[in-house]
DNA sequence: CCTCTGGAAGGAAGT
DNA sequence: GCACTTCCTTCCAGA
């Protein structure tokens, strides 16, 4: 179906029209929904403080959702913006019910147009669709708590833009968090999703039961609950929506206050492969995004109504069914400092509980009292959401984790009791440290999970950190909730010289179903078990604003399948290679058999295997946690160019490691780095940061190592960077940049990272002035204005919408030489400043790329740098081709 | 008695 | 629609 979408505010001046097609490229639209062959247009009117959100994924296809008048706040949108949206085809269900709820909207048959009316910027949709799903791992780009909410705060305050402004603007934001640390901290913040937010005083937050302490949610029997109006039911790629009818649904029951933090608001995209590819496109996704920011987002609430959920099974739906809620114990009970309130996210609602959340506003069962305040975008000191990708390091500054966690971590249902705190390969706990900081006040560092796919790092809508306590438990901790998400607050303390033992953090497993029940969800927790530690910590500047950094830890693995089977590639000891082959790699990781098989392949971008090759494994020296190799010849043995191609380790069907990235070399080009079997070296591995795992651990990094360079590219060559890869050169003559997403991101991420520093995970910075326009800032700089540096995401639309009013869209930024990545690759110590990069021209990549290059590593790089190719962006999707090709489609059977 | 863990049963979901 | 495979979630039991 092709449908039109018309957005109008009339409730205030529109300040923009968008029409934007929503491309094939855009992997939701044209991919996932089977529905959706065309490209839909999207004609966005008007724009105003309270955005809308817009996804396009499934939800638009699907059609829509319907806002409330309810603004997030309770209080009734001045004017209600109408969305219409025109279906050229039909649809393939009557899925679009003509119905009225609330009065806001109004839904039309296939062909028709429909009319919904947006309440106030109340309604919102995530634009993110593109996050594909964290399935594969997560991909989900956005968490409600990003971008929504700093749509939202946006509108709100027009001076502040964005959230992320604030953080580095607002002090008092930031001040409050900093200055208490325990305090309100996050849940202040600003970020509160949407779906929190907007809700709390209206309605949802009464009615979400939150769940009060006791994490462990009665027993699964008593699903129930589910869905409760689920009106029609569309496919989307394998998973079914539904459309609530209910218009509260989110409020009241959500899912998402299931104890997920994913932000409603952000809708998620589950990704499969097909759809990855068109992920990678994701200029559509920026301009829907942009779109969508001029709409504003606002709104949590919105999204309840008409937002195609994924739907339960019938059964579950019954309106009627009685809301059960349980208290989740932990996250109430803790220190009393958060109200339940606080926790709708985090509750966990049963599956009982869920329908509730369909439930229009049911009643409180706890006696919590009202909504805290934090929900208010008032009170929200703005600080970054949490699906933005902060710079791990910025001026004297930098936030490392010194010991990362290990590789695997079975996290424990709910209905479980705890498994533990995260612990480290050493058999010790993570460690994480902020250096660079010489003031007496102690700082809060945050903790939550983030999502380990290649996508950008956000909230991870399955898991949620969990707080572990008892005798052994050294470091003092306390949750709040942020958007739905769970965050542990640690102090970091001068005394320890701002070090903290990370010892008490365990990690909860919600229940996919609960989870992809939630309006807006669009990921799939089905082998989306692949997680990562994000720190956060906020440092005041004296000026005023709040520099906010960010590391986050190597993947880890939560199932207990996956932990136990899949063979895990920490480390690699060659990057790149002459096209010839035939040196022997040293593969050391976990889960490696005699039988395991190392596959080459090169893709093309659209996923398909342009080549793939079987390489020699030493069975005799196959170890455990070990794996010799022979890199086999490139099909092309005359390349020019680098090329980037990947390697799995496979030990039988579905049980393949993630891609890794190995690099030819053109005969010609001397080997750049050529590591001997033994360990990495890290620095000369550097040279192609593309080429270290991308998708686990880093190995290279050694978690003691204060400093590794190579560990920002590295870093960005994780999950978050995963578009480093892309950097490289594709293979694949067509690859456009612009069809492979995000180079951008993966660039900024890279390039802020300080050679010194580096933080494995997202680096990127961006930093938004005052008026809300992201900016790089340089610390040391004080021109530039804004600490804060607030890395947009990749292409994911989400990250893009931020800015409110004055905001910024990626889309236009890109034009703003200042913003180029190069000049990040000026800055000495990259990790300072990110660049902040809003869009990407395949020119900025390159550039970016190069910068990268340049900026933090060794002269070896610069072979490579000579290589122009090398910039060719790929990116793939990697994880998610894992994902659900092994489901069905092992590729290379 | 409670927490932490490893293991696995049973069923749901996907092929 | 059926059979089979995987994965998810819940239970159980031991330390």
């Amino acid at each position: 179906c092709k449908w039109a979408v018309i957005l109008y505010a009339f409730s205030y001046t529109p300040n923009v029209t968008l029409s934007l097609p929503l491309g094939m490229g855009n992997p939701c639209l044209a991919t996932q929904y089977h529905n959706l062959q065309s490209s839909p247009v999207i004609s966005v009117t008007s724009c105003h403080q309270t955005g809308y959100n817009f996804q396009n994924d499934n939800h638009v296809a699907a059609g829509y959702y319907l806002p409330h008048g309810l603004r997030p706040n309770g209080a009734p949108a001045p004017e209600s913006p109408r969305i219409e949206i025109t279906a050229y085809t039909q649809c393939p269900e009557d899925q679009v019910e003509e119905r009225n709820c609330d009065d806001h909207i109004i839904k039309r048959g296939v062909n028709s147009i429909v009319t919904l009316t947006l309440p106030n910027a109340d309604g919102y949709r995530d634009p993110n669709c593109l996050s594909p799903a964290s399935s594969i791992s997560s991909r989900s780009c956005n968490s409600e708590a990003s971008s929504y909410e700093s749509g939202f705060y946006n509108y709100d305050n027009s001076l502040q833009n964005s959230p992320w402004q604030s953080p580095c603007v607002s002090p008092r934001g930031s001040s409050s968090l900093l200055s208490c640390p325990h305090a309100s901290g996050p849940a202040a913040s600003p970020n509160i999703s949407p779906s929190t937010s907007p809700q709390i005083g209206a309605v949802a937050e009464e009615g979400w039961p939150a769940q009060p302490r006791d994490s462990r949610p009665n027993s699964p029997s008593l699903s129930g609950g589910g869905g409760c109006n689920n009106i029609s039911i569309a496919c989307v790629g394998k998973r079914k929506y539904s459309f609530n009818d209910t218009p509260y649904q989110q409020t009241s029951c959500s899912p998402h206050q299931s104890a997920t933090p994913s932000p409603h608001g952000s809708p998620r995209v589950s990704v499969t492969d097909e759809n990855w590819l068109a992920n990678a496109n994701q200029y559509t996704n920026s301009a829907i995004v942009a779109a969508i920011n001029a709409l504003t987002t606002d709104g949590v609430v919105d999204m309840g109504e008409g937002i195609p959920v994924k739907t339960r099974k019938m059964v579950d739906h019954s309106p009627s069914m009685s809301l059960k809620v349980e208290p989740s114990g932990e996250e109430v009970s803790h220190e009393g400092e958060i109200s339940p309130e606080d926790y709708p996210s985090r509750l966990v609602l049963k599956k009982e509980n869920y329908c509730g959340g369909f439930l229009e506003v049911p009643q409180h069962p706890y006696p919590w009292s009202k909504p805290k305040q934090y929900l208010s975008p008032t009170n929200t000191p703005s600080l970054p959401a949490l699906d933005w990708q902060l710079p791990s390091s910025s001026g004297p500054y930098s936030l490392q984790i010194e010991l990362q966690p290990k590789s695997h971590h079975r996290a424990h249902y709910e209905t479980e009791g705890s498994r533990g705190a995260v612990k480290a390969l050493s058999g010790g706990h993570p460690v994480v440290q902020l250096y660079g900081y010489m003031e007496s006040e102690p700082l809060t560092l945050q903790l939550f999970i983030g999502t380990a796919d290649d996508r950008l790092l956000r909230p991870h809508a399955f898991y949620q950190v969990h707080r572990i306590t008892g005798k052994t438990v050294s470091t003092a901790s306390h949750e709040v909730l942020q958007s739905n998400t769970k965050i542990l607050e640690i102090p970091l303390l001068p005394e320890n010289n701002m070090r903290a033992i990370i010892d008490c953090a365990g990690i909860l497993k919600l229940r996919n179903s609960d989870i992809e029940l939630r309006k807006g969800e669009t990921d799939i927790g089905r082998k989306n078990t692949r997680v990562r530690l994000v720190f956060r910590v906020h440092i005041n500047q004296p000026n005023g604003r709040t520099v906010s950094l960010q590391a986050s830890s190597n993947p880890i693995e939560c199932s207990q399948r996956s932990a136990q089977e899949l063979p895990l590639v920490e480390k690699q000891s060659v990057d790149s290679y002459p096209a010839n082959g035939g040196k022997m790699m040293v593969l050391s990781g976990l889960n490696f058999l005699p039988d395991s098989k190392v596959v080459f392949v090169e893709k093309a971008q659209d996923g398909h295997h342009l080549w793939e090759m079987e390489a020699k494994v030493d069975k005799d020296s196959v170890k455990s946690n070990a794996l010799f190799v022979e890199i086999p010849p490139y099909r092309n043995q005359r390349i020019s160019n680098p090329l980037q191609v990947n390697f799995y380790v496979c030990n039988g069907k579905r049980k393949r490691s993630q891609y890794q990235n190995f690099t030819y070399l053109p005969p010609t080009v001397p080997m750049i780095k050529t590591e001997p079997s033994d360990e990495y070296d890290s620095l000369g591995t550097s040279v192609l940061p593309m080429h270290s795992k991308p998708y686990f651990g880093h190995p290279r990094l050694n978690p003691i190592m204060p400093v590794a360079e190579h560990d920002a590219c590295l870093a960005g060559a994780y999950p978050p960077c995963p578009s480093l890869n892309a950097a490289i050169p594709s293979p694949s003559p067509n690859s456009s940049p612009t069809l492979h997403d995000l180079s951008p991101v993966t660039f900024s991420k890279c390039l802020p990272n300080s050679p010194t520093h580096a933080a494995p995970s997202s680096q990127m910075v961006t930093t938004f002035q005052e008026n809300g326009r992201p900016v790089l800032t340089h610390p040391a700089s004080p021109d530039h204005g804004s600490p804060l540096a607030m890395l947009q995401t990749q292409g994911s639309p989400s990250h893009l919408n931020s800015p409110g009013p004055h905001g910024f869209h990626p889309v236009y930024a890109n034009s703003s030489p200042s913003s180029s990545p190069a000049s990040h690759a000026s800055t000495p110590s990259g990790s300072a400043e990110s660049p902040f990069i809003q869009a990407y021209s395949p020119s900025q990549a390159q550039a970016a790329a190069t910068s990268a290059q340049a900026g933090g590593n060794s002269p070896s790089l610069l072979h490579e740098e000579s290589s122009p190719p090398a910039i060719t962006v790929k990116q793939e999707p990697q994880e998610l081709d894992q994902m659900y090709l092994d489901d069905g489609e092992f590729p290379q059977s």
